[in-house]
DNA sequence: CCCGATTGTTTACATTTGTAAATAACTACG
DNA sequence: CGTAGTTATTTACAAATGTAAACAATCGGG
């Protein structure tokens, strides 16, 4: 159980709500994600119980009410998960990586600098 | 058909390595592939099957061997790949992707400099 | 206190994925 | 020309995934 879950693409936006806004009730999750997604109800309500299954939430009940946090930190998830697709995708190589995502995406010139600035401090160490 | 095929974690690493090698036997790849990964031959076969009935690859005859070929671009399909995992992974937000690859590698001198570059060239744009 | 609405649990089902063995087809050596 | 050894095709099967309906428990309003 030390184990990290496996997240998938579905779970993932579930998971991005109760990160966002955790502790939540499923209702309001089901709400947040109706608005960019075809999901029912029923749907989505099924991933907050696998989700739950796999320990990647837990909840407090409140009456017959659940509230969802996670169970797992994001940042140590987007790790994992990230790790993975820079194997599986770019073959280990974060510089081709980064640039092609520096490349496909409009920049503000403020996330530009900003990205300069992180580039600077990598350099330096 | 002129869908972009959905290739899978175990796929791509088939994918990268016709890419890579392309025309290429079947003994072939599975020679390049057991270097790294555990699977049996008739594993990677069974893979190199579903790339093709996916469209993913082609085939050209010789005998009883086939040579394998990429049937999609691989920019492309690194292209849509890397969509649904910006999306999923960072809601569609390319800045904190980037922070977090440039945060948690080792980049050498080099690569800094030409993610500079890259990113000089992206703002004066 | 009963009943409709809400919320959670169970069950369902087709598809995809990982993993591979069984079988068929063909080729090349003896 | 038959047969051992490749190669490719078919079949297998459990687990995960996307998608949701059916069912059960509970809560709140009348």
């Amino acid at each position: 159980m030390a184990e990290l879950p496996e997240i998938s693409p579905a779970e993932w936006q579930v998971m991005n709500v109760v990160w966002e806004r955790q502790p939540v009730a499923a209702s309001d999750i089901i709400k947040a994600l109706q608005v960019d997604s075809e999901w029912t109800p029923a749907t989505i309500r099924t991933f907050l119980h696998r989700l739950v299954k796999k320990g990647a939430l837990k909840y407090v009940a409140d009456g017959n009410r659940y509230f969802y946090r996670s169970a797992v930190a994001k940042s140590t998830t987007i790790k994992k998960v990230s790790r993975s697709f820079l194997q599986s995708v770019f073959g280990g190589e974060t510089g081709p990586l980064i640039a092609h995502f520096v490349q496909s995406t409009n920049l503000s010139a403020d996330e530009i600098e900003q990205l300069r600035q992180l580039l600077e401090r990598k350099e330096t160490k």
